[in-house]
DNA sequence: CCCTGATTCGC
DNA sequence: GCGAATCAGG
C-alpha cells in the first residue's frame, strides 16, 4: 500500500485529532501503527506532547445519551456521572446520562454491572474486544461494544448473557 | 500483557 | 521514502 494523497491527508486529520498510531493504521487499511508513525516522522508532523515516552492521546469526550428503551410508566430519573477509565488504547472520559428507568430495565441482576462501550469501529475490533453491535448499521452513528471480552467468548461478560440467554431467563432470576 | 510514540537503519 | 525492529515508557 502506498501513501496517496487521499490516505496521507487522512493521516494528517486523524492524527491532528488525536488518534493513536495503531488505531490510524487501522482505519487506513493495509498499513502497521510503525508505518503510520514513520510517515508521521517524514511529514515532520507535530508529535504527541511530552517527549521521550508514550503520553497516551487525549481521546475527545465524547458525550452520548444512552437511547435504550424506556420502560413505560416508571418514572425516571436521568442521572449525570462522569467516568474516567484506561481502556487499553483509550482513555476514557466522558459524561455519561444514566436513566435509572433503563438501568433497571437491562441490568434486572443484582450482580451485572453493564459495560461502558468503548464504540470501537468494526477495523478496530480485536481478539478480545467485545464484539457486540450497538445501533443501526446504517447510521453514522454504529460501533462495538469493545470491551474486554475475557478471551473466551467474542462478547463481554453482560453481552454473552444478551447472547445466550433466552429473554425468559431474567424473569427467573428475579 | 496490553498499550503508547520515537528512533534507527536496511531496503 | 518506507516501515520492521527496537527502544523507552504507561
Amino acid at each position: 500500500m502506498n501513501w496517496t494523497d487521499e490516505r496521507v491527508e487522512k493521516l494528517k486529520r486523524l492524527w491532528s485529532e488525536g488518534l493513536s498510531a495503531s488505531q490510524i493504521a487501522a482505519q487506513l487499511g493495509g498499513v502497521s501503527r510503525n508505518a503510520v508513525i514513520g510517515k508521521v516522522h517524514r511529514l515532520s508532523l507535530p508529535g504527541r506532547a511530552k517527549a521521550g515516552g508514550g503520553t497516551s492521546a487525549a481521546t475527545r469526550p465524547a458525550k452520548r445519551q444512552t437511547s435504550a428503551p424506556r420502560a413505560p410508566n416508571y418514572a425516571s430519573r436521568v442521572t449525570t456521572r462522569t467516568v474516567t477509565r484506561q481502556a487499553g488504547a483509550t482513555l476514557l472520559k466522558e459524561e455519561i446520562e444514566i436513566d435509572t428507568a433503563t438501568e433497571v430495565a437491562y441490568a434486572p441482576s443484582r450482580n451485572v454491572v453493564v459495560p461502558i462501550s468503548r464504540r470501537l469501529t468494526l477495523t478496530e475490533l480485536t481478539e478480545r474486544t467485545c464484539k457486540w453491535p450497538v445501533g443501526d448499521p446504517l447510521k453514522e452513528d454504529f460501533h462495538f461494544c469493545g470491551c474486554d471480552s475475557n478471551e473466551a467468548s467474542p462478547y463481554c461478560n453482560f453481552h454473552r448473557k444478551m447472547a445466550y440467554q433466552p429473554v425468559n431467563e431474567r424473569r427467573k432470576a428475579r
